[in-house]
DNA sequence: GTACTCACG
DNA sequence: GACGTACGTGAGTACG
């Protein structure tokens, strides 16, 4: 067989990035048990191929074989077209050291293994397929890629090793409705969302068949685009035509990829038994060791048990390790060659736990007081290096304490291990670590990060701090801060820790975190939230550390003159109130103003609540001051006011931060159960918007000198995702229409055509679509619009008559709440639903939560997604991401890059939920800017 | 520490 | 039939 090759040779082509993104997401993450270095992919990979060479070994056996891989991210698609495949997720921290290893397998099979710098796979494969065939020869492709099915035919085919499912011409016209040589004329028209490729909108592969049957080719059909009959068809071909040509070069492969061997080179070749079984004994393959060895005939080496039992996160889940905690056999790290040994140990490993301890929880404050590292269970250690004399004199002494490495000799040695791309840190809420470290020039990375990896597995059963999971999963209180440091006003800080206390605190923080990780991380897969983990929660932390270290600049003297302005204006208020109450009592004492209004002045409506005090909420005042009394509408007054004072004008302004004049605010990734973010210290997303005297606080928010603030919000996210999960045609078609929603709402409830619509028909339509979104009652409604409560129920029925459809959704995820005691995103985050099989109230409560979770949350991974692209996406552009209000983004632009700047933010955001969910309505993105936050919003 | 109130999406 | 409800948050103040 060996020779030229020509008639009746038999080439097998390979698409191996299909096999090695088959085989990490299908396969738990399996780690190299003496190291930790993550080969699950690896191992799927060396199966897929073993099973490939024994399924082919027959009579029509291949003669010549190659695999082939992409490399690079860049080629000439993206020459023509910037967007070509830029809705991809980033690949995975765990795949990318497994990259190299899928190439050195190959070759360890004996199997010519190909890739180009600049070259996508598919175009070699093309190439290769071409020259097969001007040579005589048969071609088998082995992928299921549909990029690939321009190829077949002319003794070219394809097979989908999974399905074990040969792919020919009539495959083909299947999938696409037209023979192999018009594929790429149907994906021109019809696009694709995985790739990016644009296409005609509106137009998907049926139509587009059914197009390129009638003309016959892309190119006749786009010159007589006039003939086409139905107009909207018609439009859209005559209008998009530049971007349908671009989508067929981007889709056309090009079978001219210059190749530095030929086919002969690629002759079938018997595996040497020693470089294959040399390959999967190092990568510790214990059963394809063995089946291999058999198949060969020869005995199968020995790989050694190398690992200490139970620290092995891959082979053992489950299963924490039952090591006890002992606090006296933590190290404490003193000097360098002490230090040298762990980091030595941490790299052996290709893992580390690290905590770092400071003087106090402001990362952009406080300072570095030591770090701990663990590198398996119960094997610890703390570096001291800021602590400070015990201060035993009165005023505390600032000398450092004895017997402490230098710290920046200490951070030296350690930044190649903190940011060594082999070595995965692990933290327990790593933002936090991450933010202090940088302020040191350290860059940490990769992480995993316990309180994330609890988050995607457990949010709504359980809170997520390191003493909680401690005490649940490895049922271990951990030594409390308090006991060091003390609380109140007596606290000190962890500076002045003696060393010895604080080496059994902290580094058993770094042990604690080690084994929840060598626990969880099993897990994740198990769970089915390992997407969610690696897409959803990892990558959020480097993204929200930059925007918390970037902060934006607050204006304290417009604060300050706000803060006067208020007092004065209270003052005036609190004295015509005690004079209508003809006594003087502290107006922000519910219990004091109840006993006013109610006792003294004998109003009506006085109702207490359970701890026996009166009721006196923003509700309650209102309906009196609709009555026509002057004293609660003054204290509605009077509270607007103190609220504006306190929580904003007079607390923000704590919040600048000297050294940046800017306030940081900290986003707690676990906040919400839902995926949202909450936003603490202070709170930057409830900054007063829906009064014109809140709203003016939004001007102290604004851009240094030279910018300009930009902000970007979903129009009616949530209820846009209401209409694609409930599948409601006639909210979706309005979507797409631009309809004004709550109006249309309107008009189909209460039978008003649109043009005769009244705002206040429409008001109430809009507050029914949000109550849907909470999960309607009759109450909620009732008291919101202030109607009476049949007249709620009323309106509830007839909108669930109108969209018999939004009911079934209730229904429906309820039900999945009861049966699977969760509900989930679109992007597959659970939200646990503990309490929705209780009795009583609170099922109700649990009820309208479940309804809820799937769209909050929808909208939070959405909002995600786009949150950890953005840094790509405005790399080349001065702005910066700053903040994320739920539904909204805003940046800090140089002047003259507004446009642009919003360009880039709003595709970024309108395309968040590819490739993953193809929504049924387009998301929507408003934009606006000014020099402070009340312009820009 | 808990309850109440109110700011936001 | 009664119960008591819009979903998700953070923070300031009063009060025990």
């Amino acid at each position: 067989m060996s020779g030229t090759f020509g008639k009746g040779c038999h080439l097998h082509l390979i698409d191996g990035s299909a096999f090695i993104f088959r085989a990490f997401h299908a396969l738990p993450p399996l780690t190299r048990k003496s190291d930790g270095l993550p080969v699950g992919a690896v191992s799927g990979f060396c199966n897929m191929i073993h099973k490939y060479v024994e399924d082919n070994a027959g009579p029509d056996a291949p003669t010549h074989v190659a695999v082939v891989f992409d490399k690079g991210s860049h080629t000439f698609r993206n020459d023509l077209y910037d967007q070509y495949k830029a809705n991809r997720d980033a690949m995975p921290e765990d795949l990318r050291p497994q990259i190299p290893l899928t190439r050195e397998a190959t070759r360890a099979f004996n199997i010519a293994c190909i890739e180009k710098e600049g070259y996508e796979a598919d175009d070699i494969i093309a190439t290769l397929t071409r020259q097969a065939v001007e040579a005589g020869g048969r071609v088998t492709i082995i992928s299921s890629d549909k990029d690939l099915m321009q190829l077949v035919g002319n003794g070219v085919e394809m097979l989908d090793a999974m399905k074990n499912r040969r792919i020919g011409v009539e495959e083909v016209e299947q999938k696409f409705g037209v023979g192999p040589d018009r594929v790429v004329d149907v994906q021109a028209l019809a696009g694709d969302s995985v790739d990016n490729i644009p296409g005609a909108p509106g137009i998907g592969i049926k139509t587009a068949a059914l197009l390129i049957q009638d003309y016959g080719d892309l190119e006749t059909l786009l010159d007589r685009a006039e003939e086409i009959k139905q107009p909207k068809r018609r439009q859209t071909l005559i209008e998009n035509r530049a971007q349908i040509e671009l989508s067929k070069k981007l889709v056309t492969l090009d079978a001219a990829t210059p190749l530095d061997f030929t086919l002969d080179d690629l002759e079938v070749k018997e595996p040497d038994a020693e470089t294959l079984l040399g390959f999967l004994t190092q990568m510790e393959f214990r059963t394809l060791t063995k089946r291999i060895a058999d198949g060969l005939g020869v005995e199968p080496p020995v790989i050694a048990d190398t690992n200490p039992a139970g620290a092995n996160p891959a082979d053992e889940p489950a299963a924490p390790s039952t090591l006890p905690f002992t606090p006296d056999n933590y190290e404490c790290v003193r000097d360098a060659a002490a230090l040298q040994a762990w980091i030595d140990r941490a790299n052996a490993r290709g893992w580390v736990a690290v905590d770092t301890e400071t003087t106090g929880l402001d990362e952009m404050r406080c300072d570095l007081v030591g770090i701990s590292l663990a590198v398996e269970p119960g094997a610890a250690c703390y570096i001291p290096l800021g602590h400070r004399g015990a201060g035993d004199d009165l005023f505390g002494s600032d000398a450092l304490a004895e017997g402490q490495m230098p710290l920046n000799q200490a951070l030296e040695m350690l930044k190649p291990l903190l940011q060594d791309p082999a070595v995965m840190k692990i933290g327990q809420n790593m933002k936090y670590d991450a933010k202090v470290l940088a302020r040191y020039g350290i860059d940490i990375a990769p992480i995993d990060d316990t309180m994330l990896m609890s988050y995607a597995m457990n949010a709504g059963l359980h809170g997520h701090s390191m003493d909680a999971l401690s005490e649940r999963y490895l049922s271990h209180d951990p030594i409390p801060i308090k006991d060091l440091i003390g609380s109140g006003k007596s606290a000190i800080t962890f500076d002045r820790v003696p060393i010895d206390e604080a080496v059994k605190y902290a580094a058993e923080d770094a042990d604690i975190t080690l084994r929840l990780a060598h626990l969880f991380k099993p897990q994740l897969h198990q769970r089915k939230v390992t997407t969610v983990y690696e897409t959803l929660e990892r990558p959020l932390v480097p993204v929200l550390a930059q925007m918390e270290m970037t902060g934006i600049k607050v204006d304290r003297d417009t604060l300050s003159r706000m803060s006067n302005a208020f007092a004065q204006k209270m003052a005036g208020l609190e004295a015509e109130i005690h004079e209508l109450a003809g006594e003087t009592f502290n107006v922000g004492s519910p219990k004091q103003l109840g006993e006013i209004l109610f006792d003294k002045m004998s109003l009506p409506g006085g109702k207490k609540g359970k701890t026996g005090a009166y009721a006196t909420g923003a509700d309650v005042l209102e309906d009196l001051a609709a009555e026509g009394h002057d004293l609660p509408a003054r204290v509605l007054d009077w509270r607007q006011l103190s609220k504006l004072k306190s929580t904003y004008t007079d607390a923000l302004q704590d919040h600048i931060n000297p050294d940046t004049g800017r306030v940081h605010t900290s986003y707690v990734i676990t906040g919400a159960v839902t995926g949202r973010l909450a936003s603490t210290d202070p709170n930057l997303q409830n900054i007063p918007v829906r009064t014109e005297e809140g709203r003016r606080i939004r001007e102290a928010f604004v851009a240094e000198d030279g910018k300009v603030l930009v902000s970007l919000d979903y129009s009616q996210i949530e209820l846009r995702i209401l209409a694609h999960v409930a599948g409601i045609d006639a909210l979706k078609q309005a979507f797409r229409d631009g309809q004004d929603i709550h109006a249309m709402t309107a008009s189909e409830m209460f039978d008003v055509p649109m043009d005769q619509m009244t705002p206040e028909i429409r008001r109430r339509a809009k507050a029914i679509n949000f109550g849907v979104i909470y999960g309607i009652s009759g109450f909620g409604l009732a008291r919101n619009l202030r109607i009476p409560r049949a007249e709620a129920q009323g309106f509830i029925d007839r909108y669930f008559e109108r969209f018999p459809g939004i009911k079934d959704y209730m229904d429906a995820t309820v039900a999945f709440a009861k049966d699977r005691g969760y509900v989930q995103t679109l992007f597959g985050r659970r939200i646990h639903t503990p309490e929705i099989g209780a009795k009583g109230p609170q099922a109700g409560f649990a009820k309208r939560a479940a309804i809820n979770a799937p769209i909050q949350g929808t909208a939070a991974d959405i909002i995600r997604r786009a949150m950890i692209r953005m840094p790509d996406a405005i790399a080349d552009l001065p702005a910066k991401m700053l903040l994320q209000v739920h539904d909204e983004l805003i940046f800090e632009v140089d002047k003259g890059a507004e446009a642009d700047t919003i360009k880039a933010v709003r595709k970024v955001m309108e395309r968040a939920a590819l490739p993953a969910v193809a929504l049924d309505v387009p998301l929507v993105v408003d934009a606006g800017q000014g020099a402070n936050w009340a312009e820009a919003h």
